[in-house]
DNA sequence: AGCACA
């Protein structure tokens, strides 16, 4: 029989090991900056790490690379923590699909990419990389912590490197002058916000973006004012939705 | 769901 070829095409998901993890199914609440370091927790107990990559772009959020200094590190990594749960959510980890930057710097392979903005035609643009696809024959003996501990580990046993339990989505912003206010009625205007807001010492605007009905920025001259207003609103109903406060993002 | 390097 000539099903050989099918071979050819496993089960997708393939992807030659490196020394970058793709990690996806990331809880998208979390804020970046402590995403980044709490990765950064828990990974750095397989090897060193140059680097912890995430983005909050449309494309990109929930998403996280990070990258070893050994792909030994790397494939540890994704053998004993793929399926992890991590704020509630339980990350899904690949190889990478393509080699970081900061590892083809130390490579000496690096080439800065250009931002596709111009339709300027390049001349021999032909980015082929020839990935010799061997398939590594390691692939189902156990990818999975499940299947190590037979099914189902109970989450809270499940020995996992530093004390990385399943953290609360939502970590504490630090303080801003700038609170960020959230379940608002569709209907609100900058008017009504300023009311509630304006009584408040050290109040300066209230910023509203159309595009995203709902929510309001509001400014105040300094961090301990916009607290006080915070604690003081926090949870204040305007139509019956309670309004969230929190402070902005810097 | 989604594989970047801001």
């Amino acid at each position: 029989m000539e099903m050989q070829q099918e071979a050819n095409q496993q089960q997708g998901s393939e992807v030659s090991p490196n020394q970058t993890i793709y990690i996806n199914n990331l809880n998208e609440k979390v804020k970046l900056d402590v995403l980044k370091k709490s990765l950064n927790d828990v990974f750095s107990h397989f090897g060193k790490i140059l680097e912890v990559k995430a983005f909050k772009t449309l494309k990109h959020k929930g998403q996280a690379w990070v990258v070893f200094e050994e792909a030994e590190s790397a494939s540890t990594a994704i053998a004993k923590m793929n399926d992890f749960p991590f704020y509630d959510k339980r990350m899904r980890i690949q190889y990478a699909k393509t080699k970081s930057d900061v590892v083809a710097k130390a490579d000496g392979t690096f080439v800065p990419r250009e931002k596709r903005k111009r339709h300027e035609e390049k001349a021999g643009g032909k980015k082929k990389k020839d990935q010799h696809h061997d398939s590594t024959q390691m692939g189902m003996a156990n990818s999975a912590y499940p299947s190590v501990y037979g099914t189902a580990p109970p989450l809270s046993q499940v020995p996992y490197p530093a004390g990385v339990k399943p953290i609360l989505p939502e970590a504490p912003a630090p303080p801003n002058n700038i609170l960020f206010v959230q379940n608002l009625p569709h209907e609100t205007t900058p008017m009504m916000i300023q009311m509630f807001f304006s009584q408040y010492q050290g109040f300066k605007e209230i910023r509203m973006v159309e595009a995203k009905p709902g929510i309001a920025f509001v400014e105040y001259a300094d961090e301990m004012q916009s607290t006080v207003a915070m604690q003081g609103l926090q949870g204040f109903k305007i139509e019956q939705d309670p309004m969230l406060i929190t402070y902005a993002k810097k």
